[in-house]
DNA sequence: TTTTGACCATTTTGCTCATTTAGTCATTTT
DNA sequence: AAAATGACTAAATGAGCAAAATGGTCAAAA
């Protein structure tokens, strides 16, 4: 066993991290989890922020996966762009890791958790907007900032898929495609 | 001197919730600055936070009636509801009691002020959503869900007017009234 | 060369106690 | 009689501090 240290470190940290938060758990117990020395986390990372950090470099990754797989090129961009960002909300809450942080931004505001999950934004916004991008140079749809439209686009998923439900009934994922083609698609206009 | 003693109050403790916000405020200030005894107070308002209550209601009052000067009824509705939402954003951004609440929320998150912060967006909510459903009674749009529609009428603009300008320069109000128009008249197909 | 845990400087925590505060009410003022 | 008041109380807050915990280092061990 323990081959893979720096594997099992970042397996044992990303447990600790969503069972506890990231301010709650300490190296010590990342280290005891991961079967080393306290000293040999700092030789693959250069701090307890550094390895947050790392982490959500995958769940990054796996986020543009999940939502890359969730896309099909022969369907419309918007029925795509819709089916990418259900899939990211979906990821966002039901993913322990993404729960967790998430909470303890609301809760205690820890400034490392809050400056990874910009990072994680930042990163999604980047996604959806190169699928915008492209889907202006195909002619898919009209000339618009990609940029503030990925923006809004994942401001509209936040807001639909968990500001709503602070104060009333969750939306079925139905109604939020259909919200989704009537103020990306179509517009109010008659 | 001393007239009206509870718009004296009212006007104490909005001043004094304006400068050091609410938990910092004490009842005991807000009297010295009335010129009023702390008891006197207590005829008027049942605690601390129905004072803050009270003045929030006349915040909401004022908003509406900033909304409602704005509007203009021989202009489109869209026109109209991105002229009373583009006003809602700007009082916010410039009421310094707005200011400083919004700020306490975020520092160190007051429930009393929490609460009554939701209760200022529940009321925009509602006044604009009865100016969508006059809208859509007159014809002048599609039908749609006139409280999710006013719900992410007021999230887009509050994320182009304070959570945009977190991460870049902000938006021209000219540009505003465009993704405006673009997103919920227009939509993106061609 | 890699791994380790004792070690150090700094933070965080748990606690006490004095101060402050929201709210009351008997007394004073009008 | 009605309205206003501020001394008073119970509860909350926060300053101050000792003890414990924590992130990170590094000389020794493997």
């Amino acid at each position: 066993m323990a081959i893979d240290r720096k594997q099992n470190i970042i397996d044992a940290a990303t447990k600790s991290f969503s069972l506890f938060g990231y301010k709650a758990t300490t190296i010590e117990q990342v280290a005891k989890l991961a079967n080393v020395g306290k000293g040999t986390i700092y030789t693959f990372f250069k701090s307890k922020e550094d390895l947050l950090d790392e982490i959500i470099s995958s769940v990054i990754v796996e986020i543009k996966e999940t939502a890359e797989h969730a896309m099909d090129p022969d369907r419309p961009f918007l029925e795509n762009a819709h089916r990418a960002l259900y899939r990211i909300a979906e990821f966002r809450k039901q993913h322990p890791l993404t729960i967790k942080l998430l909470q303890e931004i609301r809760d205690i505001g820890t400034p490392a958790v809050q400056e990874v999950m910009k990072r994680l934004d930042r990163a999604i916004i980047a996604f959806i907007r190169e699928k915008i991008d492209n889907a202006i140079k195909k002619g898919e749809i009209r000339n618009c900032d990609s940029e503030i439209t990925a923006f809004l686009m994942l401001k509209m998923y936040i807001a639909l898929n968990f500001d709503w439900e602070k104060e009333h009934e969750p939306l079925p994922k139905e109604k939020i495609a259909e919200l989704f083609e009537l103020y990306f698609l179509k517009g109010l206009s008659k």
